[in-house]
DNA sequence: ATGGTTGCCTCGCAA
């Protein structure tokens, strides 16, 4: 089973690369973020005649998430428990035998602002409701853009980071507890850090400055892992020639498969 | 050189 998961910035504007994507990689599962559409405007026709059922949980103008799935989709959770969000940011379902989580964590603005506040509140919601999860000893797979880069090999020229949003300690702190309630990095389980050309692992280049042409990039899309899941871990991997592609997501497809 | 791009949809904001 192929589980992947795709910010694709603006599900209208992608729809063509993303059927190319899809005809190319055949997924079993995707996880989508930034959506950008309410749920009545989402191409949902277009995508069931792909293949695909269908949960999304959309808004106007920002964010959005969904699930697609060739399986039955089932048990569809909205927004995380005991976190009124207006914004749309979460969506979990079990399907096809495993549970899956897409996640589209708040960017953060800049440290110490109250949109960083936000971003840490979410990361404790989050962690709560993961912990939940865990709980029902099944094959889970969040999936998302969690706008944290884990650790300084996550990040080109750290240096010019230190202090930054998406790299600062309490970011990191939150993400690291994700790990700490039993959650593993399915890129880090097979790819440890001092094992792999670390660049090779990058999924978000700015679209300013030429980041992508110059692979100024940072690892802030990740795949975490119950211990269930993990156990039938087999392969992990970025789809980086989609970063490269003609009017691309300024984020690259990360994907695993499960025996 | 304090820049640049993209998407949504307003004349700016978020990323």
């Amino acid at each position: 089973m192929k589980i992947a998961s795709w910010n694709v910035n603006s599900i209208k504007v992608r729809l063509p690369l993303f059927s190319e994507w899809v005809a190319e990689t055949k997924p079993d599962i995707i996880l989508l973020q930034e959506t950008k559409c309410q749920n009545e405007a989402f191409p949902a026709e277009f995508i069931e005649d792909m293949g695909y059922n269908i949960a999304i949980h959309g808004q106007k103008t920002f964010n959005g998430v969904a699930i697609l799935s060739k399986f039955p989709l089932e048990d569809v959770q909205y927004n995380l428990p005991h976190f009124s969000d207006p914004q749309a940011r979460y969506i979990d379902a079990f399907t096809g035998g495993v549970r899956v989580a897409s996640v589209y964590a708040p960017n953060g603005g800049i440290v110490g602002s109250e949109k960083y506040a936000y971003k840490l509140s979410f990361y404790h919601h989050l962690k709560d409701h993961l912990t939940t999860l865990l709980t029902f000893k099944e094959k889970l797979i969040v999936g998302g853009d969690y706008n944290v880069a884990p650790t300084d090999a996550d990040v080109h020229e750290p240096e010019k980071w230190i202090g930054e949003v998406l790299v600062s300690d309490a970011e990191r702190s939150s993400f690291n507890a994700l790990l700490d309630i039993g959650l593993c990095d399915a890129v880090r389980a097979l790819y440890p850090e001092d094992r792999t050309n670390n660049q090779d692992w990058y999924t978000w280049w700015d679209y300013r400055q030429g980041a992508w042409r110059r692979n100024w990039g940072l690892r802030i899309d990740h795949l975490l892992l119950s211990p269930e899941a993990n156990s039938s871990l087999k392969s992990v991997g970025i789809d980086r020639g989609f970063r490269g592609k003609e009017r691309p997501s300024d984020h690259a497809p990360l994907w695993c498969i499960l025996l």
